[in-house]
Formats: C-alpha cells, sequence, structure tokens
RNA sequence: AGGGCUAUCGCCAAGCGGUAAGGCACAGCACUUUGACUGCUGCAUUCGCUGGUUCGAAUCCAGCUAGCCCUG
C-alpha cells in the first residue's frame, strides 16, 4: 500500500515542486494549506505573495488541480495565534529579537500539522524547505543541509523533534533553485515563475513596531533613553520594540559616527548606544536547546554554529551547564549575538542541534 | 543696556576672494525566504538678513538680527 503524505502547499514554487515530486515518487499525496493569519476579507493585500494569504490558497488549488491531487485548507489559526503572534509579540516586549519561523515550524506545521495529518491517516508529511532530512547510524534523524549551499533553510528547523522528523520528508532538499524552478515549468506548475516570498507573512508591510503596537497595544513601552555604556544619555529612542542589536539604521541619532544598538533595557526601558567593537563577542550562552543529531552532550564539542538566519557560521566549542544551558565558546567573536534569536550548531552537514541565545 | 565671540544641509563641520569638503542622520536601490549588518546611489545653485567693495565673495566692509561669553 501507498505511503500517504500530507505536503503544506504555500502556493510557492518550492512547495508545489515538493508535492510534485512525492507524486512522481509514488506517494499518496494529499495537498493542504495552513490558513494561519489572513482572515478571508483582508487577503488583498498580500497579492504579491506571502506564505498564507488568499491568492496563496488560489495558486496551491491551481498546482493541487494540476497534479490531480486532493487539496484542502486547514485552519491553524488558534495555534499560529498562540504559538508564533504571542510569542512574537511577548519576545519583542521584553527586548528580545525573535524568530518567528522557528516557532511557526516546530509548534504550527510540525505539531498542529502532524498531528492533524496523521488523524487522517496519513503517515508523513512534507514541505518545500531547501533542507534533507537523514537517519543516523546512531539511529536518530537529524536534518542535513541542501544540496546546495546556495540556498539552505536547516536553521529554521533545528527545534524539530525526532518524533516530527521521523515523519516528515524533504524532497526539495535534493535540488537547488534553479532546478526546482525547471521541474515546475517541465511539470507545467502555473506557479514555476513566482518570485521568492520575502519578510514574516504575518507583517506584511515590514512594520514590526506598528504590528506589535496593534497587537499589545498599551502594554508597548514607550519612547525611553538612548544611554552609552557608561549610562550617559545620548537622545531618547522611540520604543524597545523598534530596536535590535546591532542595529544601525533608524536610530536617528547623529553623533558624528556610525552607532549600534549594544543592548536593550527592558527594566529601565534604555537602549544602549555604542561603536560597532562592542557589538561583537565570542561567549554566546544558549538555553532551551534541542540537540537533534545527538541525544545530548557531555564533554567539550566543538562545531559549526550560525547565530542568526544566514550567518555563514563560525566554529566553537559547545559546553552544557549544569543548569542544561549551553555557552558557545567561539574561535572568533561573532557580532550582534541577540537574545531571542536561534543558534544553530552543525557538525559537518547535519544538525546537531540548536537553542535560543540569551 | 559697556566689551568680546559666533552665525555654512536635520546634527557636527571644512572653507580664509575664484565659483559650497567630509562625517552622522535621512531616503531609494541591491543583498537577504526573521530582525539586523553590508554595499551602491541620492541629499545646500547656496553659506542668518540687508546693502557695499570687486571681473568675481560663504570668504573683505557696514548695518541689522540671533545665540554665547565677560563686565556692570
Amino acid at each position: 500500500m501507498k505511503k500517504k503524505v500530507v505536503v503544506g502547499m504555500s502556493g510557492g514554487v518550492d512547495s508545489s515542486v515538493a508535492a510534485y515530486l512525492l507524486k512522481e515518487q509514488g506517494y499518496d499525496v494529499i495537498g493542504v494549506t495552513m490558513q494561519i493569519w489572513q482572515d478571508e476579507t483582508e487577503e488583498q493585500k498580500s497579492a504579491e505573495g506571502g506564505c498564507c494569504g488568499l491568492s496563496a490558497v488560489d495558486d496551491a488549488r491551481r498546482v493541487a488541480e494540476k497534479l490531480d491531487i486532493p487539496y484542502y485548507v486547514m485552519n491553524f489559526k488558534d495555534e499560529f495565534k498562540r504559538h508564533v503572534i504571542d510569542y512574537f509579540v511577548a519576545e519583542y516586549l521584553k527586548g528580545h529579537t525573535p524568530n518567528p519561523c522557528i516557532a511557526c515550524n516546530r509548534y504550527v506545521k510540525w505539531e498542529a500539522l502532524l498531528k492533524r495529518s496523521l488523524d487522517i491517516g496519513a503517515d508523513f508529511i512534507a514541505t518545500g524547505h531547501y533542507a534533507r532530512v537523514d537517519r543516523l547510524p546512531n539511529g536518530r534523524f537529524a536534518i542535513r543541509n541542501s544540496v546546495t549551499a546556495k540556498k539552505d533553510q536547516t536553521y529554521a528547523l533545528y527545534n524539530l523533534t525526532q518524533e516530527q522528523l521521523a515523519h516528515t520528508l524533504m524532497p526539495v532538499g535534493e535540488y537547488g533553485k534553479d532546478e526546482i524552478r525547471q521541474i515546475a515549468a517541465g511539470a507545467g506548475l502555473p506557479v514555476a515563475n513566482k518570485p521568492d516570498s520575502q519578510e514574516i507573512c504575518f507583517v506584511p508591510d515590514d512594520d514590526y513596531a506598528g504590528f506589535i503596537d496593534r497587537e499589545a497595544g498599551a502594554s508597548v513601552p514607550g519612547p525611553g533613553n538612548f544611554v552609552d555604556a557608561d549610562g550617559r544619555v545620548l537622545g531618547r529612542h522611540k520604543g524597545i520594540t523598534h530596536y535590535t542589536i546591532g542595529q544601525r539604521k533608524g536610530l536617528e541619532i547623529a553623533m558624528g559616527r556610525r552607532l549600534f544598538v549594544t543592548a536593550i533595557r527592558p527594566k529601565t526601558n534604555e537602549v544602549v548606544l555604542g561603536d560597532n567593537e562592542e557589538v561583537f563577542t565570542d561567549k554566546v550562552l544558549c538555553h532551551r536547546v534541542n540537540f537533534m543529531s545527538v541525544p545530548d552532550i557531555d564533554g567539550p564539542v566543538r562545531v559549526l554554529a550560525k547565530i542568526r538566519y544566514n550567518h555563514s557560521g563560525e566554529y566553537c566549542i559547545l559546553e552544557k551547564q549544569k543548569d542544561g544551558k549551553v555557552l558557545c565558546t567561539f574561535e572568533k567573536p561573532v557580532r550582534a549575538s541577540t537574545p531571542g534569536q536561534a543558534a544553530v550548531f552543525y557538525d559537518g552537514e547535519y544538525v546537531l542541534g540548536g537553542g535560543t541565545i540569551l
């Protein structure tokens, strides 16, 4: 009997080709688009293409028809609101800089969608991520780099559990972006030339602070002081939700030299500014660590770590602390280690694990 | 209401008679499938105001205005 797989279809090229490839490979494919944010009444604004707009549904449906596979739209708004939006807002209010895509993957795509997929008798879920899933000799499942280093999305997937990975297929990871588009064109998929999506799907105008204002209203901290490392007041800021570590643009403060955000202090509502050199560090502490290619670490381990999604990576030594946190000591200082962002550890081509930066 | 100093792009600041540097900020674009970073491009026909000298002034002179400092 053919294995059944639910493909999360965003309406984009990648997930469309994922569905196509799996069907070619003999799976019993079901297409599903997750309704996670847009209200049916305001989908127009995502016409340019977000991951969850109505145009996305239209595109996904057309692809499903073309592939002759069953297609459904499932509502995950509650889960998305709770695990992604609320988390996103709460993190910013704490002066952190969250990565909503990681939370969405972990809790919405690979928890809610997987559960419902298993409930309807599926064996796997699949997505259009540029990554692969392998089972290692030690029996564990691990995310593996896409065949093309150019297009790699493993960073946002470090937080998946073994159980989730055991039911995951990522066929797109075997190809490069150009190949995927060629496959899409060759298969006659109507989305072959659709541009890649860019910003966070639920903040299409890219105005994070404005979004947080609308979501959190009065609880959003207002203007406060810009200070230097010595506590001297340099000026006024618009509210800590407008800033992230390492940021230079948008400070609207002219000190004659480039200034960068070196720290955010929610307690005193201060944003600390300093020179670029001050934003480098060789120590990064992580909590909520998820191990993937190994069950755990005991002694020090040398890995390549990325501290943001498009970081090229830097080698560091991992050491587990008594409290379960993991300390990364980098061989070369890294720039702008930012609380709320993820540090993802790589052992060769495989994701060893990752955690949230403190 | 005595004396001195200063007034150049949003901020800082070159210029010292020959036809407005630069930095910061800001904007746009590129890069980027979280926020950032980075790169590129743009950004005063005009130098507090009004006159004068000069072939020619932001640069010299006079008056005015504003701010700062000192003395009463």
